[in-house]
DNA sequence: AAAATTAATCAAAAATTAATGAAAGGTTAA
DNA sequence: TTAACCTTTCATTAATTTTTGATTAATTTT
């Protein structure tokens, strides 16, 4: 197991690391903040973000939202302050968990485990839920700003899940295509949807593209 | 305030009902959690609730669960077990704090302060009335003078919130509005509700466009 | 490994749709 | 009837979306 750190105190922050070392949680500590994000943009190889709340500079908790911005990554809040209300917003903010220091090593590594365990679990809610009266589509409780032609074409994938659906088909149904458009603009509409569902497209999760045919959804 | 308590051990919930009391906080405990339900159901003054997840028989997470589909009263879960995940899990479930027992009343209090404090910031009242007979509309409290088609398109709108209604629908709904007339007449109306909402038609509160489609009302 | 095919994406043109001012045509009430 | 006000159309500008074309990247076939 691999975990991020950011932690100023960098004699705590290596006692630590030792200490986890024995029982195979690899830690990397971050002294700065803005050095971690960018590192957690590249490295996705992390199982968790140990976070400290007391950060010179910076509030811990803007830290978190950046990250929660593009990753969903299992983090565990450290903090001197035990106040209330940073606890709250912390879990609000999609922290995993809390806590107070001082702490003994063997609770953050029980709750390190615990975390990682919870992670492993499919929790799966419907992550789409398409609102045809409304136009909408919400992914994973929020609605997407989509444009006619994107709403059509996404909703005809959901609707036809691990289909592979071929662009001739897309023109036709949606009418906000036009029928004789060049099959590009499938190509082009799709990329966008990707970028809005904020899909990798070396790996896209849920949009795939089936060569030599179109698209197909994959819940 | 007045705040409803799940609790099976009722030696304690009167010792914190005794306490609470002094406070001004009047304290009204459930043995048992579907009468509780119910009554959650019915009467809707309660400020909060204390929700003890050791219940017998039931999980208190499951009550939880359950009132959390008709009610979004601010709840305080309390418990013996300090066990990680249901204070994850019941803070996910839109628990708003967790008290782990034994806990001094003294604390209870502060949390249930500062839990009906945050929950007070967003006192919605209807911005938007509407006096049918009258064939007004107040906006904040003030009329809006409104001539009769836009006062009956902004009442449809108004009462088919979040949904897209197409022109051809505002024309067909609308007496003062010819049925042959132009769509456009529509736009033109619908930009002199947002003179008159002072909406900025950049980027509009209440009254979006939705291409292709029409216009929707967002509260 | 090179060639050929297909996909992803950017930027920009083309097309569509919306916002709004101005004014024509109606309606209503004094 | 006149005046005041309202609805409707028209014209123009602005904004957004669809489409295309070009470029680069990825994948498959040769």
């Amino acid at each position: 197991m691999k975990v991020a750190m950011i932690e100023d105190d960098i004699e705590l922050a290596e006692i630590l690391a030792e200490y986890l070392k024995k029982y195979g949680i690899e830690v990397e500590n971050y002294e700065d903040p803005f050095i971690a994000l960018s590192a957690m943009h590249i490295a996705k190889d992390y199982d968790a973000l140990i976070l400290d709340l007391t950060l010179p500079g910076m509030d811990g908790l803007e830290i978190l939202k950046k990250l929660r911005e593009f990753s969903d990554i299992p983090v565990i809040i450290s903090s001197a302050r035990s106040d209330l209300s940073d606890k709250v917003i912390g879990l609000e903010l999609g922290a995993d968990d809390y806590l107070p220091k001082p702490y003994d090593p063997k609770e953050l590594e029980a709750r390190l485990k615990a975390i990682t365990r919870r992670r492993s679990k499919p929790p799966k809610e419907p992550e789409f839920t398409i609102y045809k009266n409304r136009r909408e589509i919400h992914y994973k409780g929020k609605p997407l700003h989509l444009t006619p032609a994107e709403f059509e074409v996404l909703s005809y994938l959901i609707e036809h899940p691990n289909q592979p659906i071929d662009r001739e088909e897309l023109l036709y149904t949606c009418e906000n295509l036009s029928e004789n458009a060049s099959e590009k603009t499938i190509d082009v509409i799709i990329s966008r949807i990707r970028q809005k569902l904020k899909e990798d497209p070396k790996k896209p999760h849920y949009i795939q593209s089936v060569r030599g045919v179109g698209y197909k959804f994959t819940p």
